[in-house]
DNA sequence: CGTGTAAGGAATTCTGACACG
DNA sequence: CGTGTAAGGAATTCTGACACG
Protein backbone atom coordinates (compact mmCIF):
# COMPACT_ATOMS: atom_id res chain seq x y z
CA UNK A 1 0.00 0.00 0.00
CA UNK A 2 2.89 2.38 1.16
CA UNK A 3 4.90 3.15 -2.05
CA UNK A 4 7.12 5.94 -3.54
CA UNK A 5 4.11 8.05 -4.00
CA UNK A 6 3.06 8.30 -0.35
CA UNK A 7 7.06 8.75 0.81
CA UNK A 8 7.20 12.13 2.18
CA UNK A 9 10.86 13.00 0.49
CA UNK A 10 10.19 16.50 -1.26
CA UNK A 11 10.98 19.36 0.02
CA UNK A 12 9.11 22.94 -0.55
CA UNK A 13 11.15 24.06 -3.36
CA UNK A 14 10.74 21.06 -5.28
CA UNK A 15 7.72 20.77 -4.99
CA UNK A 16 6.97 24.34 -5.50
CA UNK A 17 8.43 24.08 -8.89
CA UNK A 18 6.43 20.51 -9.58
CA UNK A 19 2.72 22.68 -9.14
CA UNK A 20 3.90 25.69 -9.93
CA UNK A 21 2.83 27.04 -6.73
CA UNK A 22 4.23 29.91 -4.61
CA UNK A 23 5.65 28.26 -1.42
CA UNK A 24 3.86 31.08 0.55
CA UNK A 25 0.65 29.56 -0.83
CA UNK A 26 2.19 26.06 0.10
CA UNK A 27 2.54 26.77 3.79
CA UNK A 28 -1.18 28.09 3.75
CA UNK A 29 -2.45 25.66 2.39
CA UNK A 30 -1.08 23.27 5.44
CA UNK A 31 -1.92 25.83 7.74
CA UNK A 32 -5.86 25.62 6.81
CA UNK A 33 -5.31 21.82 7.12
CA UNK A 34 -5.07 20.51 3.70
CA UNK A 35 -2.06 18.53 3.56
CA UNK A 36 0.37 17.37 6.12
CA UNK A 37 4.10 17.43 5.61
CA UNK A 38 6.26 15.69 7.73
CA UNK A 39 9.02 17.18 8.95
CA UNK A 40 13.30 16.21 9.18
CA UNK A 41 15.01 16.82 12.41
CA UNK A 42 15.70 20.24 11.84
CA UNK A 43 12.20 21.17 10.68
CA UNK A 44 12.42 21.35 7.37
CA UNK A 45 8.90 20.36 5.35
CA UNK A 46 8.93 16.96 3.65
CA UNK A 47 5.95 16.32 0.94
CA UNK A 48 5.11 12.85 -1.34
CA UNK A 49 4.01 12.94 -4.96
CA UNK A 50 0.73 12.05 -3.48
CA UNK A 51 0.91 15.96 -1.49
CA UNK A 52 2.25 17.46 -5.08
CA UNK A 53 -1.52 15.40 -6.47
CA UNK A 54 -3.28 17.18 -4.04
CA UNK A 55 -1.81 20.33 -4.37
CA UNK A 56 -2.43 20.45 -7.77
CA UNK A 57 -6.41 19.57 -7.02
CA UNK A 58 -6.16 22.58 -4.49
CA UNK A 59 -4.83 25.02 -6.50
CA UNK A 60 -7.57 23.82 -9.75
CA UNK A 61 -10.55 24.40 -6.81
CA UNK A 62 -8.96 27.37 -5.48
CA UNK A 63 -9.18 28.81 -9.14
CA UNK A 64 -12.87 27.50 -9.24
CA UNK A 65 -13.42 30.42 -6.35
CA UNK A 66 -13.73 27.70 -3.91
CA UNK A 67 -12.64 28.47 -0.42
CA UNK A 68 -9.84 26.51 1.54
CA UNK A 69 -12.60 25.26 4.44
CA UNK A 70 -15.32 24.12 1.23
CA UNK A 71 -12.00 22.55 0.09
CA UNK A 72 -11.54 20.60 3.40
CA UNK A 73 -14.93 19.73 3.42
CA UNK A 74 -14.98 18.52 -0.42
CA UNK A 75 -11.86 16.13 0.30
CA UNK A 76 -13.24 14.91 3.53
CA UNK A 77 -16.67 13.90 2.23
CA UNK A 78 -14.52 12.47 -1.10
CA UNK A 79 -12.97 10.13 0.96
CA UNK A 80 -15.52 8.74 3.29
CA UNK A 81 -17.58 8.12 -0.49
CA UNK A 82 -14.32 6.24 -1.21
CA UNK A 83 -14.58 4.32 1.97
CA UNK A 84 -18.13 3.80 1.74
CA UNK A 85 -17.95 2.53 -1.78
CA UNK A 86 -14.99 0.23 -0.41
CA UNK A 87 -16.94 -1.45 2.22
CA UNK A 88 -20.18 -1.77 0.04
CA UNK A 89 -17.88 -3.59 -2.36
CA UNK A 90 -16.06 -5.90 -0.32
CA UNK A 91 -19.81 -6.28 1.06
CA UNK A 92 -20.74 -8.10 -2.19
CA UNK A 93 -18.01 -10.29 -2.76
CA UNK A 94 -18.40 -11.90 0.61
CA UNK A 95 -22.33 -12.32 0.01
CA UNK A 96 -20.96 -14.00 -3.16
CA UNK A 97 -18.76 -16.04 -1.24
CA UNK A 98 -21.44 -17.34 1.15
CA UNK A 99 -23.73 -17.82 -1.80
CA UNK A 100 -21.41 -21.04 -2.67
CA UNK A 101 -21.47 -22.50 0.83
CA UNK B 1 7.53 5.19 -18.75
CA UNK B 2 9.23 7.87 -16.39
CA UNK B 3 6.97 7.70 -13.32
CA UNK B 4 7.00 8.72 -10.05
CA UNK B 5 10.20 6.46 -9.61
CA UNK B 6 12.48 8.49 -12.19
CA UNK B 7 11.70 11.92 -11.23
CA UNK B 8 14.91 13.54 -9.56
CA UNK B 9 13.39 14.91 -6.37
CA UNK B 10 15.18 14.13 -3.36
CA UNK B 11 17.89 15.76 -1.71
CA UNK B 12 21.03 14.28 -0.73
CA UNK B 13 20.37 14.32 3.36
CA UNK B 14 16.87 12.50 2.36
CA UNK B 15 18.63 10.00 0.19
CA UNK B 16 21.19 9.39 2.89
CA UNK B 17 18.58 8.81 5.80
CA UNK B 18 16.43 6.56 3.06
CA UNK B 19 20.32 4.28 1.82
CA UNK B 20 21.76 4.64 5.55
CA UNK B 21 25.02 5.75 3.70
CA UNK B 22 27.13 8.63 3.95
CA UNK B 23 26.47 11.90 1.70
CA UNK B 24 30.23 11.49 1.20
CA UNK B 25 29.55 7.85 -0.19
CA UNK B 26 26.97 9.45 -2.26
CA UNK B 27 28.86 11.87 -3.58
CA UNK B 28 31.94 9.74 -4.14
CA UNK B 29 30.10 7.10 -6.21
CA UNK B 30 28.79 10.14 -8.34
CA UNK B 31 32.33 11.12 -9.05
CA UNK B 32 32.74 7.54 -9.81
CA UNK B 33 29.90 7.94 -12.17
CA UNK B 34 27.66 5.15 -10.56
CA UNK B 35 25.05 7.29 -10.76
CA UNK B 36 23.96 11.02 -12.33
CA UNK B 37 21.82 13.22 -9.66
CA UNK B 38 20.34 16.18 -11.29
CA UNK B 39 21.21 19.75 -9.95
CA UNK B 40 18.45 22.54 -8.65
CA UNK B 41 19.62 25.66 -10.10
CA UNK B 42 21.69 26.55 -7.28
CA UNK B 43 23.48 23.23 -7.50
CA UNK B 44 22.13 21.17 -4.87
CA UNK B 45 21.92 17.46 -5.93
CA UNK B 46 18.54 16.22 -6.87
CA UNK B 47 18.07 11.96 -6.54
CA UNK B 48 15.28 9.58 -7.79
CA UNK B 49 14.06 6.55 -5.81
CA UNK B 50 16.12 4.51 -8.43
CA UNK B 51 18.81 6.34 -7.59
CA UNK B 52 18.43 5.34 -3.32
CA UNK B 53 17.69 1.79 -5.19
CA UNK B 54 20.92 1.98 -7.07
CA UNK B 55 22.58 3.28 -4.44
CA UNK B 56 21.29 -0.23 -1.66
CA UNK B 57 22.48 -1.91 -4.67
CA UNK B 58 26.03 -0.62 -4.79
CA UNK B 59 26.40 -0.68 -1.22
CA UNK B 60 25.42 -4.15 -1.16
CA UNK B 61 28.05 -4.80 -3.61
CA UNK B 62 30.90 -2.84 -2.16
CA UNK B 63 30.27 -4.70 1.14
CA UNK B 64 31.01 -8.10 -0.99
CA UNK B 65 34.49 -6.03 -1.65
CA UNK B 66 34.19 -5.06 -4.99
CA UNK B 67 35.57 -1.79 -6.72
CA UNK B 68 33.80 0.73 -8.26
CA UNK B 69 35.02 0.93 -11.35
CA UNK B 70 33.81 -3.12 -11.51
CA UNK B 71 30.44 -2.29 -9.93
CA UNK B 72 29.88 0.29 -13.11
CA UNK B 73 31.05 -2.37 -15.42
CA UNK B 74 28.50 -4.82 -14.20
CA UNK B 75 25.38 -2.33 -14.30
CA UNK B 76 26.61 -1.64 -17.72
CA UNK B 77 26.87 -5.61 -18.56
CA UNK B 78 23.46 -5.75 -17.27
CA UNK B 79 22.00 -2.91 -18.77
CA UNK B 80 22.97 -4.14 -22.28
CA UNK B 81 21.42 -7.63 -21.41
CA UNK B 82 18.36 -6.28 -20.49
CA UNK B 83 18.47 -4.04 -24.41
CA UNK B 84 19.36 -7.65 -25.51
CA UNK B 85 16.34 -9.57 -24.18
CA UNK B 86 14.00 -7.04 -24.81
CA UNK B 87 15.23 -6.79 -28.43
CA UNK B 88 14.82 -10.43 -29.09
CA UNK B 89 11.61 -10.36 -27.43
CA UNK B 90 10.41 -7.92 -29.65
CA UNK B 91 12.12 -10.07 -32.79
CA UNK B 92 10.00 -13.28 -31.61
CA UNK B 93 6.89 -10.85 -31.30
CA UNK B 94 7.28 -9.49 -34.84
CA UNK B 95 7.58 -13.02 -36.47
CA UNK B 96 4.61 -14.16 -34.43
CA UNK B 97 2.87 -11.45 -35.96
CA UNK B 98 4.31 -12.22 -39.69
CA UNK B 99 3.61 -15.76 -39.71
CA UNK B 100 -0.26 -14.60 -39.47
CA UNK B 101 -0.24 -12.81 -42.63
C1' DC C 1 -9.54 35.33 3.26
C1' DG C 2 -5.54 34.45 0.50
C1' DT C 3 -1.07 35.86 -0.73
C1' DG C 4 3.19 38.77 -1.40
C1' DT C 5 7.26 40.40 0.81
C1' DA C 6 11.30 41.91 3.73
C1' DA C 7 13.85 40.21 7.97
C1' DG C 8 16.77 37.47 10.64
C1' DG C 9 18.17 33.14 11.82
C1' DA C 10 18.82 28.24 11.40
C1' DA C 11 19.31 23.96 8.69
C1' DT C 12 21.13 22.05 4.51
C1' DT C 13 24.30 21.48 0.88
C1' DC C 14 28.51 22.48 -1.82
C1' DT C 15 33.46 22.28 -3.04
C1' DG C 16 38.32 21.46 -2.41
C1' DA C 17 41.57 19.75 0.66
C1' DC C 18 43.99 17.04 4.09
C1' DA C 19 44.29 12.61 6.41
C1' DC C 20 44.62 7.59 6.72
C1' DG C 21 45.45 3.30 4.91
C1' DC D 1 40.95 3.27 -3.31
C1' DG D 2 37.29 4.61 -0.29
C1' DT D 3 35.88 7.49 3.32
C1' DG D 4 35.95 10.73 7.41
C1' DT D 5 36.36 15.44 8.73
C1' DA D 6 37.00 20.54 9.48
C1' DA D 7 36.36 24.96 6.78
C1' DG D 8 34.09 28.62 4.59
C1' DG D 9 30.60 29.96 1.77
C1' DA D 10 26.27 29.71 -0.68
C1' DA D 11 21.55 27.98 -1.31
C1' DT D 12 17.40 26.61 1.03
C1' DT D 13 13.95 26.80 4.43
C1' DC D 14 11.69 28.50 8.68
C1' DT D 15 8.77 31.63 11.51
C1' DG D 16 6.24 35.74 12.70
C1' DA D 17 4.79 39.97 11.02
C1' DC D 18 3.09 43.67 8.16
C1' DA D 19 0.50 44.89 4.03
C1' DC D 20 -3.42 44.79 0.90
C1' DG D 21 -7.91 43.87 -0.22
Amino acid sequence: MASYKDKKVITIGVVSELTGLSERKIRYYEERKLLAPERSKGGTRKYSFQDVERLVDIANKMEDGMQTFEIRKMEQRELKNKQLRERMLRGQINAAFNMRK
